[in-house]
DNA sequence: TTGTAGGCGTTATCAC
DNA sequence: GTGATAACGCCTACAA
């Protein structure tokens, strides 16, 4: 303890700076917050009186009560941290976020959904959405606990914003992308070039996340809405296409799930194969490559997201690209618009087309 | 708006809660909070009162100003989330910081530094360390800011932890990794197989985030400690090693300095080459077989952080192992122990030599 | 087991 | 320009 104050457990407050600068609270107040006038001989007087004692500027704490304002956005993800920041679309979008977020001078904090009420083994229980003092919320991408959050925000008054999910609800705006369409387009590239056997890498399904063919009925039931809308896209073109399921967007992933379509006789091999993700299309390229299939020559690779994915060279990925930092963005200010009492817009985002050089006409 | 409650301004409160079930308010308060005795039957009735006026539960802001407690812990990074996200190791440090903070009921606030005073053109002005509602917070990283941004935080009496950097305060405990042993310990690796010709593919050194080759001078004056001191335990063991800095920890940017190393002439080229982080080292490998140069047969890469690159199969990169969960659950706990009174804990952490099949003895 | 009183630190509103 | 007053919504002694 080298300092006077490190201990002490009671900070100044605005009114003893005020008492030592001998005016009332009130002006005190306006001395730091610039609201209103102040003589400026007043304003230095209080400031100099902070500085003597050592006082740090207004409590946030009360100032959030007062003002009814904590400046603070929550990010409810569905997994734990670790998971959910590996996604490259996930942490563009949290950039998109912030940024407009900064407008009304508030910060990200970052949250999960709200565990189950016995499970919870670890005997940890992290801040949730419940009792963190949030000016609004943003969910990422939709899961079981979905409704529940929702309801429990909404019954607090905090505005919401979901990413990738539809709740349903007329007042939660939605910022989504064209999944299905997206993957179609690019598939339709794919049988332009005379594609016809085309398989399929997908992301995580359902809950177990497990490494699966993908069946009608897992397809039907799947809980990832993202997922299933690419896969229809991309049976809308093929519909026969086999496809399976990978434990996360991931490229050892992807080769995992690509050696299963390609190490086979050459005659039972796709021509095609359509990744859900680019770091899975990154795997596939590998899972070829360690089969020595020339991509693009003997095998087309497609990928979605538009990441450019780290050390993919010398390929460029053909790919649907999401404008995922847009679409942070585009959450964000709907954020700000609710926070100023006007509505959120809802967004619908379009993949772009990025033809790469992974993609090649059948081989003959 | 669907929905009665929707647009109204004022949420009920727990004052209102309490009168619709005939009992005072702090009787409800207890219902609620789970703290002191109530009947079970007052309980029910308040809870039932709440669900009638469709009540969230408790203000967070009004609670964490009567309890000095918000339950935010806040992560002051030194660069844009986009690109703090982008580092496996950061990620990895967040959930071990998050895992450990769960335990007293926070979550975690993503800070940037404070920006210089006038040179925000962006209009834009996030919530800063100045005025969020912190219980404490933690620096990732040291950076010219940090001394400023400690200032800060000490005048509001917010206790704090410093990750990779050591702002030389006794009350700032500091989480530290053995860079420059570590470094060492690869280094002496090397020399065991014969090495002599080495080359260091180094992090940024500086703020501009340069690609060039490292100058005693450029070394001396380097901002960011890490980078130095890998530097210097590559040095103790090569000292004529030559070095070049990039602009990121990414794979591509590994690629591009190890080209200069290795797209010479054969008698020039260095035998080992001393990654400074997994990715930079996956960037080697990648431009070793673009050069057709075999890895580990003619060309030995050693990496540091031990982050399992995805997608760097089939080979198994040789490596120190940063325990950075570990670091980030060290600097949790001394956070939480810094709540509760007591002292955080400064702490060392030691890089674990992985030997994997990137290196091999120098070739005849 | 329940109610009463007071205050957490700030800021908005009004008088002066 | 400045100061008094009254909340903001909740929690916690303490008294009943």
């Amino acid at each position: 303890m080298t300092d006077v104050d490190t201990q002490a457990d009671h900070r100044p407050t605005l009114a003893a700076v005020a008492a030592r600068a001998g005016v009332s609270a009130s002006t005190a107040s306006l001395a730091f917050s610039g609201t209103g006038p102040v003589s400026d001989a007043t304003r230095e007087r209080v400031l100099q009186a902070a500085r003597e004692l050592n006082y740090g500027g207004p409590d946030p704490r009360a100032r959030s009560l007062r003002r009814g304002r904590s400046g603070i956005v929550g990010v409810v993800l569905e997994e734990r941290v670790r998971d959910a920041f590996r996604d490259p679309i996930k942490i563009a979008t949290l950039d998109g976020i912030s940024e407009e977020i900064g407008a009304v001078d508030s910060g990200l904090l970052v949250l999960t959904e709200v565990a189950g009420d016995s499970d919870e083994a670890s005997g940890s229980n992290p801040l949730t959405l419940r009792d963190a003092p949030l000016d609004a919320a943003i969910l990422m991408g939709c899961s079981p606990r979905f409704e529940e959050s929702i309801a429990i925000l909404r019954a607090r008054g905090v505005p919401i914003v979901a990413i990738e999910g539809d709740p349903g609800d007329p007042d939660v705006p939605i910022i989504l992308q064209d999944n299905r369409e997206a993957t179609r387009r690019g598939a339709e590239h794919l049988r332009e070039l005379g594609h016809e056997r085309v398989a399929i890498v997908a992301l995580p399904l359902d809950k177990e996340h497990l490494r699966a063919p993908v069946t009608p009925e897992r397809a039907a039931a799947g809980a990832n809405a993202t997922t299933r809308e690419r896969l229809r896209g991309a049976w809308d073109v093929f519909p026969d296409a086999p496809a399976r399921t990978t434990a996360g967007s991931f490229a050892d992933e992807g080769r995992y799930a690509a050696l299963e379509f390609l190490d086979v006789p050459e005659s039972d091999r796709p021509t095609a194969i359509i990744a859900q993700s680019d770091l899975l299309a990154a795997g596939v390229i590998r899972a070829a490559e360690s089969l020595g299939i020339a991509v693009p020559a003997e095998l087309s690779v497609i990928g979605f997201d538009g990441a450019r994915v780290d050390g993919l060279w010398p390929y460029d990925l053909t790919t649907l690209v999401q404008p995922a930092v847009e679409k942070g963005r585009a959450a964000g200010r709907a954020i700000v618009a609710m926070l100023n009492g006007d509505e959120g817009e809802t967004q619908l985002f379009t993949g772009e087309f990025h033809l790469g050089n992974t993609t090649a006409p059948v081989p003959a």
